[in-house]
DNA sequence: GGCCAGGACACCA
DNA sequence: TGGTGTCATGGC
């Protein structure tokens, strides 16, 4: 079986099991950016905590977050952990975005190759940081790949060569199409089932991952 | 009390 | 180029 056939089984076996997703809940894009550096190797419950905070004292937004000194921003953002490096970094991409570009609705209107050069450049925004911000902040055609995403594609024995991270991104993308809603949700499914079985190494019974590879040994050896 | 979370980077061999 | 340490809070 095809890689690109078996992304799609996949996608429509996670589509039956969990639905389509609302995966970054956020009021505004200056949200979705905020919360893309907070949510670094940490738990969403704590991040909510921190935008919280920032809501409170009318700094959630880019052009607020630009202004502040690292000092003054990480006792706002204590609670999603590594406050310090995370404070220094958002306000350095906050002053970037907004020199640039003036506003996210602006930035979005550039194409992507400049976009990802100009994220790339940006110190504390790595890979799925910057396709977070691409996908979610700025509606652009990107699947987001994370540490869920590789561990599922592995299992599933779907081939990634050596940059897998790469492959699988050009994989789906290739698969899917320019479809950028649904490059979101399939992001937003993978780390639903990875939540749900994929944090041990040993497969657990029943897990949904056992249940496409079996299809694909059964119906697609 | 230990492990993990919606990572990224510096450093070293 | 790949492995390891660092950044740190909060939930289970």
């Amino acid at each position: 079986m095809e890689s690109l056939e078996r992304i799609g089984k996949m996608h429509s076996l996670l589509l039956e099991r969990y639905g389509d997703l609302e995966w970054w809940p956020a009021d505004t894009p200056d949200e979705v950016v905020i919360g893309s550096i907070l949510t670094q190797n940490t738990s969403w419950t704590n991040v909510e905590k921190c935008i919280l905070n920032l809501k409170k004292n009318n700094m959630c937004s880019l052009m607020a977050i630009s202004g502040m000194k690292r000092e003054e921003l990480a006792p706002l953002i204590k609670s999603s952990g590594f406050y310090n490096q995370k404070a220094e970094r958002l306000v350095d991409l906050s002053i970037k975005i907004t020199d640039r570009y003036f506003t996210l609705e602006k930035m979005s209107g550039q194409p992507v190759e400049e976009l990802e050069a100009f994220l790339e450049s940006v110190k504390g925004v790595g890979r799925e940081t910057m396709d977070s911000i691409l996908a979610y902040a700025l509606d652009k055609s990107v699947f987001v790949v994370d540490k869920y995403t590789v561990r599922i594609f592995s299992r599933l024995g779907i081939e990634t060569g050596a940059h897998e991270i790469d492959s699988i991104k050009n994989a789906v993308e290739k698969s899917v199409g320019n479809n950028c809603d649904i490059l979101k949700n399939l992001h937003a499914l993978l780390v639903y089932l990875g939540k749900d079985h994929c944090r041990t190494k040993p497969l657990c019974r029943d897990c949904p991952v056992n249940s496409i590879c079996n299809y694909y040994a059964t119906a697609h050896p």
